[in-house]
DNA sequence: TGATTATTGTATATGTTTGACACAATAAAA
DNA sequence: TTTTATTGTGTCAAACATATACAATAATCA
């Protein structure tokens, strides 16, 4: 098990009369690398098990800004797409003190001389937690695990450990309203380079649909609609035609979005 | 000013203990009468404002059972199409302690003799809340007033009064929300009789979208998706011809709904 | 050097959906 | 019997989707 510093759990327990003491947001952060859909996790340092990256509301904070906050701390990233999606409040949202998680956050908390169990209390209780989705760029972020954590990486959406709690259920949720929501969201500039080719954006759109889509009419489409501009073509290397780069024109392609592109 | 049962103030009192601090849920419950959307608002008895029927959650209670209860407090309605549609959590989402609402209240409380003043600290603290919205067949809703309301009734969405807080804009987000998620929600069956006309749909649908649409166009395209079973005509006493009735075949509707049906 | 290869950009052919409008059928009133 | 307003259905052109064809081309290889 790593160390968790004395001193970060000492800060943490000042703030926490400074918190909301119910509530709690969590975000889904979305890249995207290899073709793939990557989400941001978290590995606790005392059992290794995995979580999305969360936080606590101040009292005197919008929820919206707790979210940027956690963003802004997991990443370094400041204005983002960030999007609320839904609010998670069943009863038994909180850790068992039975569970592994929870036991194991005392034996750390007692090694560290924490016997006023304040800290431990608060992990204890039940949080409402509003779920929040980014997508961000993910050559500019630079994870950063929390005082709990060893480890802040990406993981293939496609291949996610068991995570704690309900955070399957928000991830799960939250691809399910991003590809609800596909015709808002600024999904290419959020995700891709500043240059592309079609086919990178095809393999974006296929890997969030989850399913092929006809390259031929793909292309055709999205021309149609003009919120690219055409540059020089990309010389792959490879043995055939070279592909055009494209990139977002920003104006026309959110103007476009705030009445929803047609997609699938 | 109307009278403010001191009992039901003494009882709430007692529950404060058994409710989560900081949050809330609030009901947008729409109706659908003389072709115009309805929305259930409260009337509050110490200054004639009114607000969205809402709630606090219990400490052992799923928000959503309590957004239910809720519902049916209001309505006496059981097993009611209702979805959550948005969370509010800006830090000033409380009654400012010089606010027309909340001197009023500690007004009507003195006269009951709440020197005491733990239900006028509880009002005055600041509240994330989650919205909810209903679609529910007016003709079987039962409108009850809470204990500091005096009217609860069906207010034209085109014609709404002033509202507390933030409770404007969470009508509005609701709104808003409905209209996104069209072809995923019941609206026809929550919102119509069980039979109805081909224009009865038209004019719903209109309503919600707040533009005309095509008539012919709208009937092919209804008949097409096949989920109206046709009955007998309804001779309306006009001079011309009657129209059919039609309703809803439940299982293909419903069917259809989990796919989205396309309309817009 | 010229054939070979895989991929790209564009075109076409076919079927489906949409939006605007035409029109006959019809229940009741004039 | 004529008039009226509304309903159910039909039609026509434009837009769009889907599948497929094919030439252009950057690099490889015989």
């Amino acid at each position: 098990m790593d160390n968790i510093p004395h001193s970060k759990v000492k800060d943490f327990e000042n703030q926490i009369e400074d918190f909301l003491p119910n509530h709690s947001v969590d975000c889904v952060i979305l890249g995207y690398a290899n073709q793939q859909l990557k989400v941001l996790l978290l590995q606790w340092k005392m059992n290794r098990s995995w979580c999305l990256p969360g936080g606590f509301v101040f009292k005197n904070e919008d929820i919206d800004d707790a979210a940027h906050r956690v963003l802004q701390e997991r990443t370094g990233l400041n204005e983002i797409f960030l999007n609320q999606f839904h609010t998670f409040g069943r009863r038994d949202r909180a850790a068992s003190p039975t569970s592994d998680e929870y036991l194991l956050l005392t034996e750390s908390m007692n090694k560290l001389g924490f016997t006023e169990p304040k800290v431990l209390k608060w992990f204890n209780k039940r949080f409402i937690t509003t779920g929040y989705f980014a997508l961000v760029d993910i050559a500019r972020a630079q994870p950063q695990p929390d005082f709990l954590s060893s480890v802040c990486e990406w993981k293939d959406v496609g291949a996610i450990p068991p995570l704690i709690l309900d955070h399957r259920e928000i991830l799960e949720k939250a691809l399910e309203h991003l590809r609800l929501r596909l015709n808002y969201v600024p999904l290419g500039p959020s995700l891709l380079p500043k240059k592309f080719t079609m086919q990178d954006l095809q393999k974006l759109y296929e890997a969030i649909l989850n399913k092929p889509l006809e390259r031929s009419n793909f292309q055709r489409k999205i021309l149609k609609l003009g919120f690219l501009n055409r540059h020089e073509k990309q010389m792959t290397g490879a043995a055939n035609k070279a592909p055009y780069l494209y990139s977002f024109k920003s104006k026309k392609y959110h103007d476009l979005l705030s009445g929803g592109i047609g997609f699938l």
